[in-house]
RNA sequence: GCGCCUGUAGCUCAACCGGAUAGAGCAACGGCCUUCUAAGCCGUAGGUUGCAGGUUCGAGUCCUGCCAGGCGCGCCA
């Protein structure tokens, strides 16, 4: 209906800028009135047109007014304020959605296949340590984001990257073999910079129980680091992945940058920069404001990014050759592009957020393409507990795990409330308050809604009501402002999707959702499904199943359970 | 010092890429269960959108400058 409009208006508009000789590529935009008064859509195109043929915004709404042909379903349109144009159309033409709701049922609100596919790469945690609740946050923004993408049409595939090189790995091993000397009955004391936390001691009993200690003595170094930083990693996956799980989780691809360096790919890319004269080895000036210990200026082989909207060149090769993390990070993501994916989506956190400019330089060096990656940006979670901050050292070990949160509150809490806000600001979670099954817990509103619509669903089938097939449903009969608010908002579902698509924005869905919620609980109180009137019953049947069939959906993006009773 | 993000009701956040009278939820106060689930509903109160300029028919939204908080700022990832 939406497009029907704007492509009438679009037609009107067109044939005025041609009698006035103006060219101009204006695009036409519906929007839905806070207020009712102001019809069911909204335009502000006159207004917009006003200035560039040189007529008032309302005198602007009067010629179109007077050359639009109107689709069928309209049933009329007035000017407004300044010059805006209000649509009124027929409630028996919105009344039919739910029909087409109990059609499509999981199907409501999904578009057809773009044809495009996109790659999603998220969490990515560093294979070092247990998730903590930030990454939680990123993980869950990161599932409903390719949730939401897929429902819209996208051919999704979602990615994991494992920083399993560098320098961390090598600490990771260090603190392995440390902890396994003190099983093996030798007095430690932890050095400054080693992994402290638990976990460390459990990767070593693991190892223990597979590899016999007198063997690994008697390794050298490199070889024995080498072999316990493998099997840390794989132990560490295996509880990222039971963590992730524990979120409803998973991945098509896990991405070693372990195999990055040692396919050779890096060095590859590095060559093909050079032939472009995208390289150059050259000196950077001291960083700014933060002290460095041990600066020493040095030539190094540098990236030109700046030639590409970055502030300074970034290296690609530290001082003993090896590929920096932004080398290898360029390779993963030209590989990512070289597989085909149409478009690229990072999911980081927030502290990476200086990070973006380089990459989007780095790509647009190297496939012309603008905003590739796409990056959004995941703020952090402040634990608290009763209103007071949690703390979380990941250096002391002493830091509140995913998991821990997870099992505390459940997986629906976790996940529909780190889905309540815009990814880009900080988000305050509160144990006790996502435990509490009461109103200022949203996840439970939402999901009551569900429940309360089942509820009635079981009340109708005890009474011996039969849901009538819904052809032969007189939706006209739903007619109080309740119902024409429910029908509203179900209407705007797929919009509101559509929107939550488009700018990477899935917190929409969530409060989308407490929203329809909200309608739904006041037309409970207001009215009753089960009435004398057997027609009546039968178009608010109708209503309700549509109702739960949206609520459904949408919790079904956010991988949010839907009850049928509380 | 530089860059990015944020600043909206007492608190946590919205405001549909510049639109109409800035909205929700908590907290506060007052009501509503003999009726399909009170994990709910209704009402009241609460605002100079951090500050100051600018752009235009119109600014919480865009630009500039301040103020405050967060994150980041060679050879960590």
């Amino acid at each position: 209906m939406k497009q029907k409009l704007e492509m009438a208006l679009q037609q009107a508009v067109a044939s005025l800028l041609e009698e006035h000789g103006v060219e101009a590529d204006i695009k036409v935009a519906l929007t839905r009135p806070r207020q009712k008064a102001h019809g069911d859509y909204a335009c502000n195109i006159a207004m917009t047109l006003a200035g560039r043929i040189k007529q008032k915004p309302h005198d602007v709404a009067g010629m179109l007014l007077e050359r639009i042909e109107w689709p069928a379903g309209v049933e009329g349109a007035e000017i407004a304020g300044p010059g805006f144009i209000n649509i009124q159309l027929h409630h028996a033409s919105e009344m039919d959605v739910l029909k087409r709701i109990i059609d499509e049922a999981g199907e409501y609100g999904r578009a057809e296949a773009t044809g495009q596919s996109v790659n999603i790469e998220f969490v990515s945690a560093n294979p070092t340590g247990p998730m903590h609740v930030g990454h939680g946050r990123g993980a869950v923004v990161g599932d409903a984001l390719a949730h939401v993408l897929a429902a819209r049409g996208f051919d999704v595939f979602r990615e994991y990257y494992i920083n399993d090189a560098g320098a961390q790995i090598g600490v990771l091993a260090e603190s392995v073999w440390l902890r396994l000397r003190e099983l093996n009955g030798e007095p430690i004391t932890l050095p400054e910079g080693f992994y402290p936390g638990e976990y460390v001691i459990d990767v070593a009993r693991q190892i223990m129980a597979h590899h016999d200690f007198e063997s690994l003595s008697k390794m050298d170094e490199t070889e024995r680091f080498s072999l316990l930083g493998a099997l840390a990693i794989n132990a560490m996956m295996d509880v990222i992945r039971d963590d992730l799980a524990s979120l409803g989780i998973s991945f098509d691809l896990f991405y070693s940058e372990r195999q990055l360096h040692e396919s050779g790919r890096i060095q590859e890319l590095i060559e093909h920069l050079k032939d472009k004269g995208l390289v150059y080895a050259g000196v950077l000036p001291p960083p700014k404001g933060k002290e460095v210990a041990g600066y020493q200026p040095v030539e190094q082989l540098l990236f030109r990014t700046t030639d590409f909207g970055d502030d300074v060149d970034r290296p690609l090769a530290k001082q003993d050759g090896s590929p920096t993390y932004f080398a290898a990070d360029i390779a993963y993501h030209e590989d990512k592009q070289a597989r085909g994916f149409d478009r690229l989506v990072d999911v980081w956190g927030a502290d990476h957020g200086g990070y973006v400019t380089r990459v989007q330089a780095a790509m647009q060096a190297l496939t012309g393409k603008k905003k590739c990656p796409e990056v959004m940006l995941v703020q952090m979670v402040n634990l608290m507990r009763e209103g007071k901050p949690v703390r979380m050292s990941k250096r002391a070990g002493a830091f509140v795990t995913l998991r821990e949160v997870v099992d505390e509150v459940g997986r629906d809490a976790v996940r529909f409330n780190f889905l309540t806000r815009r990814a880009e600001s900080q988000l305050d979670f509160d144990l006790e308050v996502a435990k509490q099954k009461n109103d200022e817990n949203p996840v439970y509103y939402v999901q009551y809604a569900h429940a309360r619509v089942c509820s009635i669903m079981r009340k109708l089938r005890d009474e011996g009501i039969k849901a009538a097939d819904s052809d032969d449903v007189d939706v006209s009969r739903l007619a109080n402002d309740e119902e024409k608010a429910l029908v509203a908002k179900l209407l705007s579902y797929p919009e509101v999707l559509d929107k939550a698509a488009v700018r990477l924005e899935p917190y929409r869905v969530a409060v989308y959702l407490m929203e329809l919620a909200a309608s739904l609980h006041t037309y409970y109180h207001k009215h009753r499904v089960m009435v004398e009137d057997a027609a009546l019953v039968q178009a608010r049947l109708l209503l309700m199943r549509a109702v739960r069939q949206v609520i459904d959906n949408g919790l079904d993006i956010l991988g949010v359970s839907a009850p049928e009773e509380m």
